[in-house]
DNA sequence: CCATTATGGTTGTAATATACAACCATAATG
DNA sequence: CATTATGGTTGTATATTACAACCATAATGG
C-alpha cells in the first residue's frame, strides 16, 4: 500500500519529466526547421494533406490541424503566394474555399517528402526493430490518454 | 522482402501522423494554458528546479530548458517581477547571477505543483495499469531517438 | 418567403516563444 | 597584460497562435 503510493509518485514524476523532454525535442518540428524547399513541418503537412485528398476545404483543414479557422488562412497563404496551392471556390456551397496542388506544388510536395521520408527511416531505424511496434503503440495510448485529460476548462483549471 | 519493405512505409506513415498528433496534444503545455497561479507550464518548470537545488544559475537553466541564454533571460523576468524569484550575484563568479524561490515563490510553487500533480495523476489513471511502464519506456526511447537523428544541420537538411 | 441564426473565410490586433546579434562585464589562458 | 571565452541583458525580428469583428452565404423555422 505505502509502496503503491511511492511508486505512483515516482511514475508522475517520470511523466512529468518525459512530456518536458518531448516538447523540447519535438521543437524541431515547429519552429527552427525549414526541412526541406524551404517549408516548415507544417506547410509539409499541409500540401500532404491536400495530395492525399486531392482537394480540401479549409473547414476541413483546420479540423486536421486542430487550430483556428484564422490560423488556417494564414498557414495556407505563404503556400498560395509561392504557388503551390491554388483556392477555388466550392461547388455546392459558395462560401467555401477548396485548395488544390499545383503543378509546382506537387513537385516540391515530392521532394519534401522524400526528404521527411528519409528523416522518418532514420528514426526508425534508430529505434531497435523489436521495439517499434511498442513504440508507436504506446505512443498512441500516451495521446490518447492526453486528450482524454486534457479537456479545456477541466484538470488544473479546476480551482 | 516485399512484405517487409511495405511495413517499413507503413510504420514511417505512423511515425509521421503520431509525431503530428503528439505536437498537437502536447501544444495543451506550451501556448494555451496558464495552469494555475497564472503560470505557464514553462514557469513552472523553473520554479521546480530552482526549487529542486535550492540556487540555480541562469547558464544552467537555459542548459535545463534547452533554449537560448537571451530566452531564458525573458523567462526568467516575469517571476521576478511577479516576486516569486529574487535574483543574487553567485559568490564564485560575479558575473554569474543565481536564483532562489522568495518566501512568496515557495508558496506559489507549491500551489502549482499541486495542480500539475493532479493533472499528472489523472493522465497517469487513464493509462491502464499494465501499460504504464510500457509507456514511460517507449517514450524514453522514442525520445532518444529523434534526439539521435535531428543533430542539426543532418537529416532533411543535408540535400 | 423572409427573419434569424449558423457557418466558412479573412483581416485586425495581440500575446508568447524563440532566435540571433551586439553588447558589457568579468574570468580564464597563455 | 593581451586575447579569448563565458554569463547575462537588451534590441530586433520571426513564427505560431488566439480572439474578436466582420462579410458573405447557407440553413432553419415560423
Amino acid at each position: 500500500m505505502y509502496i503503491t503510493t511511492i511508486m505512483e509518485t515516482a511514475y508522475d514524476k517520470q511523466l512529468l519529466s518525459v512530456i518536458r523532454r518531448l516538447i523540447i525535442s519535438l521543437r524541431v518540428f515547429q519552429t527552427e526547421s525549414k526541412f526541406c524547399e524551404d517549408l516548415t513541418f507544417t506547410q509539409y503537412s499541409i500540401l500532404s494533406y491536400v495530395a492525399r485528398t486531392g482537394s480540401l476545404e479549409m473547414s476541413a483543414l483546420h479540423t486536421l490541424l486542430s487550430v483556428e479557422k484564422s490560423t488556417t488562412t494564414r498557414l495556407v497563404d505563404p503556400l498560395v503566394k509561392m504557388g503551390y496551392l491554388k483556392k477555388t471556390q466550392s461547388a455546392h456551397d459558395s462560401r467555401a474555399v477548396e485548395l488544390h496542388l499545383t503543378g509546382r506544388g506537387k513537385a516540391v510536395f515530392k521532394n519534401v517528402q522524400d526528404c521527411i521520408s528519409d528523416f522518418m527511416v532514420d528514426m526508425g531505424n534508430s529505434i531497435p526493430e523489436n521495439k517499434r511496434e511498442d513504440v508507436i503503440q504506446s505512443l498512441e495510448i500516451f495521446i490518447r490518454s492526453m486528450d482524454r485529460c486534457c479537456n479545456p476548462g477541466e484538470c488544473c483549471k479546476k480551482q
